[in-house]
Formats: structure tokens, sequence, C-alpha cells
RNA sequence: GCCGGCGUAGCUCAGGGGUAGAGCAACUGAUUCGUAAUCAGUAGGUCGCGGGUUCAAAUCCCAUCGCCGGCUCCA
């Protein structure tokens, strides 16, 4: 007898029992291939468990193990497991708080009186595997709210039960594996035998649900795959991400170094970051001339006046460094660059004939940053972005924006990166500035945009008050993303400062103002770069193109004479002529990840050539000094957009 | 700022109450060498800084600075 019809993904449909579980008919519907790869059920388009009953028709879709969605299911149960593993190792006194799976993983916070060691997480560990030895179901139970918070209230925890509270539902469901029952929406996977390839990654402290004023709970992170060549291909994965961290490589490398007795937050670049520094603001400058801009230079300090009228002493005060005594006038570093930029454009009376005005900076800013947010290269609390304001008619927004976008792009390109996140931000509750400004401005990003052809996603509500703005992510050569460009339409400055211009009409009309910053910082920039090319940079970053290496002290003087030649002829090269083997020399330069090493003996002394050796160990045909130079000019051109390779 | 961990030679790290160690780097000398480390010697440290406990502290305790993993924040 045939009471409901289920179907797969819309397909034929076939008649079960009311009941019949969704496990049970997936048995049918579905090969025994794709059963064992399905871990939960989409049930018109609801995820649940496997074990559910079906009452009514229904589309079933399975969640299998390749999906993100598995995948996520799978950690999230890996959550509940390692709750379970705590409370059996550190007893029912553990209060938990909650367990979602995240990007990488999943993890959970907890509550106790003890901390927990490094060791633990391998006990804890330990103790999972022996819970999914077992093979324990994850079992689904239903009952009232209240009667769920008498339950938590008896078992003393009082973080559960202040979610129920906040929960809008009359029934509530709970989790039991082995003994470990848990407050938690589902679905999970059917039992815990899946639980296999599972690796507890961190520790760390976290304020419950976000909130400083809360208490402080201690998190436990960690992952968890259906494959252990998966997780060990994670596992691997973070390896290679320590070796490329900028802050090993950039002392390695010598590229910038951060002295305690300096300050923290504070970057000292050494001559080659420095250098490549040089080569990065050269090209930034060449790029913006050629875009139309012009380039300007402001102070490091100004009046605090300047940052009154700004706003900026009253919205960013708390990033801002104290303020300055001189002469019993109060200075204040500088956060951010735009209120120069103005006094600039304040300078004289402004025609809408030389709209857009387009000024850009390597601007050095200084923030205060909590000491716990500082991060080698990436969190800072001095820092040069390469920033820029546009002046413009509001009918002009639109092409700016496209043009921005378009020189943001080619940028980013021409340092390697060519995968982004674009993100669109809107309105937020707190705002200054006209509806109909925001809907227009909102309305050009838009379609500036989809102009240029990118796919952006929109972050509801998450613009600055003063705005909206676009921000675009890059996507480095292992995958991770990193805010640097953002673009941001301001409605509060030319209102704050009264700046205007006189328009067709004779009369004085407020400019529209735009902030940009494509890098974002020089610091984070070049610490993503340090990463994306784990130190190896294309030619036309190198700060040593290549370094001579001579076989005996017979080459000294021919070694000289090519170093000469090279310099002169604008090469990065330095020379390696200390009495040492080949091999060693080699050695030294593979790990000054040096591109091109030229091997000078006798044969080359005799024909007046170098012996190419590259960085990936293969040799070229020798050539003369000229002839390297050419072939040089020819690669670090081609460099400019090359990709970084992984691994 | 908060939770946890860690600060020993320029770098990477050992030593965990009883005379500060290794490798690499540096310096000196020998060697003159063809595609990822030649050999020998020399020098180098108030064990992050400040208190305390102890006959005795790099080691134990307290405080502080810095770094690391997170929370929070963001270029």
């Amino acid at each position: 007898m045939a009471d409901i019809s289920l179907a797969v993904r819309g397909g034929e449909q076939k008649g079960f029992p009311v009941g019949t579980t969704a496990e049970a008919a997936l048995k049918e519907l579905l090969t025994s291939k794709e059963r064992k790869r399905t871990v939960a059920v989409r049930v018109n388009g609801t995820a649940m468990d496997l074990a559910t009953p079906l009452a009514t028709d229904a589309d079933l879709e399975p969640v299998t193990v390749d999906s993100e969605e598995g995948l996520a299911l799978l950690r999230h149960s890996t959550a509940h497991l390692m709750a379970h593993a705590v409370v059996d190792l550190f007893g029912a006194e553990v209060r938990v708080a909650i367990g979602p799976a995240v990007a990488d993983g999943f993890y959970y916070d907890f509550d106790l009186a003890e901390s927990f060691s490094p060791d633990d997480l391998e006990r804890i560990e330990a103790r999972m595997q022996e819970i999914a030895a077992g093979n324990a179901p994850f079992v689904r139970t239903t009952m009232a709210r209240d009667e769920a918070i008498r339950l938590f209230d008896q078992k003393g925890q009082p973080y559960k039960v202040e979610l129920l509270r906040e929960l809008d539902a009359d029934t509530v469901s709970l989790y039991q594996v082995g003994d470990f029952v848990d407050l938690c929406r589902g679905p999970h996977l059917p039992h815990a035998g899946w639980l296999k390839a599972v690796k507890l990654t961190r520790l760390a402290g976290a304020y419950w649900r976000g909130d400083e004023k809360r208490p402080m709970l201690q998190r436990i992170y960690g992952t968890a795959f259906y494959d252990a060549k998966e997780l060990k291909k994670y596992l691997q994965q973070l390896e290679e991400a320590r070796k490329r961290d900028h802050r090993k490589l950039g002392k390695e490398l010598e590229l910038f170094t951060i002295q305690e007795q300096v300050g923290p937050g504070l970057i000292l670049w050494q001559p080659k970051g420095a250098l490549l520094r040089k080569l990065i603001e050269d090209y930034w400058k060449d790029e913006h001339y050629r875009h139309d801009y012009e380039l300007l230079y402001t102070p490091h300090i100004a009046k605090i006046d300047l940052w009154k009228t700004s706003g900026h002493l009253d919205f960013y005060g708390e990033n801002m460094f104290s303020s300055i005594d001189i002469e019993e006038v109060r200075y204040q570093l500088k956060p951010m660059n735009c209120p120069f930029h103005i006094g600039i454009y304040k300078s004289r009376k402004r025609s809408y004939r030389e709209f857009p005005v387009r000024w850009c900076e390597l601007g050095t800013v200084y923030r205060f940053e909590k000491t716990g947010a500082l991060h080698g290269l990436m969190r800072v609390r001095g820092f040069t972005q390469d920033d820029a304001h546009i002046f413009c008619r509001p009918d002009q927004l639109e092409e700016e924006i496209f043009n921005i976008l378009d020189l943001n792009l080619h940028i980013l390109q021409t340092f390697g990166f060519a995968e982004y996140d674009v993100y669109l931000s809107t309105r937020p509750e707190k705002y200054v500035g006209s509806d109909e400004h925001w809907e227009a401005a909102t309305e050009a990003l838009k379609l500036a945009l989809e102009k240029k052809g990118l796919a952006y996603e929109i972050d509801p509500g998450e613009g600055v008050f003063y705005g909206p703005k676009i921000d675009i992510k890059i996507r480095d050569v292992l995958g991770r993303a990193w805010q640097c460009s953002t673009i941001q339409v301001d409605f509060n400055l030319p209102e704050r400062f009264e700046i205007s211009y006189t328009g067709e009409d004779g009369r004085e009309h407020q400019p529209i103002m735009i902030h940009r910053a494509l890098m974002g910082s020089l610091e984070r920039f070049f610490g993503v770069l340090i990463e994306h090319y784990a130190g190896a940079f294309p030619l036309w970053l190198a700060p040593v193109q290549a370094r001579i290496l001579n076989i005996t002290d017979a080459q000294l003087g021919y070694v000289d004479q090519v170093y000469r030649e090279l310099r002169a002829a604008g090469i990065r090269v330095e020379k390696d002529d200390r009495n040492e083997k080949l091999n060693y020399k080699i050695r030294e330069a593979q790990l000054a990840k040096v591109p091109y090493m030229l091997i000078v003996g006798d044969n080359e002394m005799a024909a007046g050539q170098v012996t190419v050796r590259l960085r990936d160990g293969k040799n070229l045909e020798p050539m003369t000094v000229a002839g390297l130079v050419e072939w040089l000019r020819v690669e670090s051109a081609a460099s400019m957009g090359a990709a970084a390779v992984a691994g």
C-alpha cells in the first residue's frame, strides 16, 4: 500500500508507506554506489537526517560525501564527537557552548576552570577515535523548549539554556551520540563511524558570542575529512603555508624586520625589501600617471582641529594614536590621508571643467591597533596606503568607478593575482547623506561592476556610514583570500569640509568624493606577495635579478667587469666572488631565490660570456653580457602578470 | 585589550635548582675547486627586562615587555 510518493531530484516517483525513513526510501531510489556516498538528505529542500521518517510526498536530494554540504555535515558531527570526548575526559562540570563547522573545519567552545594544554588535544583526539570506533549512532529527539530548558538547567549547562531561551520555537531538537546530548538543529551523520580522518589543530580563547564583555571561553579548532588522504593533503597544505609565511621568509631573505626596541607593528624595510618596494612604487606611479592621476605628498601630522572637522576624532578616535602637544597646540598623527587631499582641493576655487580630479598619494598613516591584532606585515600600526581621492560630479561617478576597477584589476594582474572575491556593501543602519544619494551611488557601483564583467556579492548593510563601497579580496596561489582593494563613495567629508565646485550653471555644487586604495597597504601587499611567490619573486620584482658566481680567483677581474657592465645596464646584479666552491655558491644563491645565476670560469672568461643557471636548476646556453641584458629585458617584461607556482 | 603558549649566541634549537651548549652564520687561516654545504681554528650570551623564593635561579614564583595561535577589529 503506497501512501506517499517520493522521487529523487524531480525524477521518477515511487510509492512508499507513510513513515518510511529517508534512508529506506533512498535504498530503493538510488544505486548502491550513490547510497554509500549519501550521509543526509534534503527533503523538499530542507536538510535532514537519513533516519527521518517521511509523512508526505516529497522530492529528495541526497547530501553526499563529495559535496561542500556533506563535508560541513561531517565536521559539525565531529564537533559533537569532540565535545563528547572533552566531557568524558574533563568531567561533567565542563560547560559546553557552541560547536559549528567553519571554513576549514570546526570548533567547539568550552568553559571550564582548568585550561586545556596542547597535550590535551592528543588525548581528546584519541578519545574521539575510541568513541567513533563504536559506530555510535547520532540520535535525534525533539522536546518542548521549556522541557529542554529544564533538562539543560539540571545538567548545569547555562550556555545551552541561554541559547534555548532565545530560540523562537516551541519544540527543539536534541542529538545524542554515545552518552553526550546536545542541543542542535541538525542534521547529523547517521553514526560516528564516519569520523575517522580527524585532527585537532589548535587551542584558542574566544568570547562567548564574540562579545568582549562576555566570558572568555576555550575554543578547540579541528578539521575532519571523509578520506584520510584528504586530511593528509590538508595538513600538507598547512605545512606549505608555514613555509611561505612572510615573517619567516622576510627574515631569511632579509626583506624587513620588526624590532622590539622600535615598537610593535612598525616595519623596518631592509635593503632588499626596500628595493622591492621601490619597484612597486615606481610601477604604481607610472600606471597612475598613465591613467591621468596627479601625485600628491602630504604631512604625517596635523592640528587636531582638522580631525575634529573631518569627524575622525569622533568616529575613528579609538583607532588613532593619542595627540601630541606642540607649543600648546595639539597635533594628531594621521590615520588617513583624506583631510589633506581636501586641503589641497580647497587651496583654490574649483570648476566642473577640471573634473574629474584624480589625486593619488603613497601616504603613510598610523593607526592604533590592539597588540593582539598585530601580525607581521599583514596588520601593523604604521603603513603606507596607495591612496587616491577622486572628486567628480554625480553623473561622472559610474565612469570613474569603472576606471578605478580597470586600473585596479590591471595592477593586481600585473602582480600575478588573477582571482578575486568582490563585495558590494550597501547602506548600514546608521548613515549620513540622503537616501537618493545612497541609491544613486549604489546603483553606479553596481553598473560599473557589471560593465567590468565582475561577479560580486552584495554585503547588505555592511557599507561605511558615509557611503557604499566595493571591496576586492585577492586570492593567492594557495587559494587564500586577502583584503586589499577598497573603493568607497563618501557623502560625508565634502559636507563637513564644505567643499564645492562651480557648475555649468554658475552656482556652487558639492562634489562627490571617492576614496580608493588598490593594493591597500604596501606593507600588507608586500606580505601577500611574499607568500604568493614563496619569496621567489618574478624577474621584474626580484630585488636581485642575477648573481655572478666565479669558479676560482683566476676570474676575479672578469667578474668585476661583468658586474660593472650589468649594473651600468640597469640590471640588479650581485657578485659572489668569495673563495668558496661553486656548489656552495649555487646553494646560497638558490636559497636566496635569485632568479639568474651567472657562472663564470676560465671558459666563459676566454669567450667573453657567462653561463646562465636558472632558479629551477636548468641551464641556458652561454651568452655574452649584451645578450644577457637583452634576454633579461625581455624576460623581465614577460614576468609581469606571470602566475605564481604552488607547492 | 582578553584567553592560552613561547622568549637561551645573528639564525634554528638543546639544557627544567649546582661552572651556559650544538649546528649554521661571522671572523682568521689553509684549499683554487664547474651546477644545492671543503677543512681547521677563533670569537660570540647579565638565558627578554624587573622583583621575589633559595646557600645557590636560564631553571621555581610574581610582575612587565615582546612574539605565536585565536577572540575582537580591519589596509
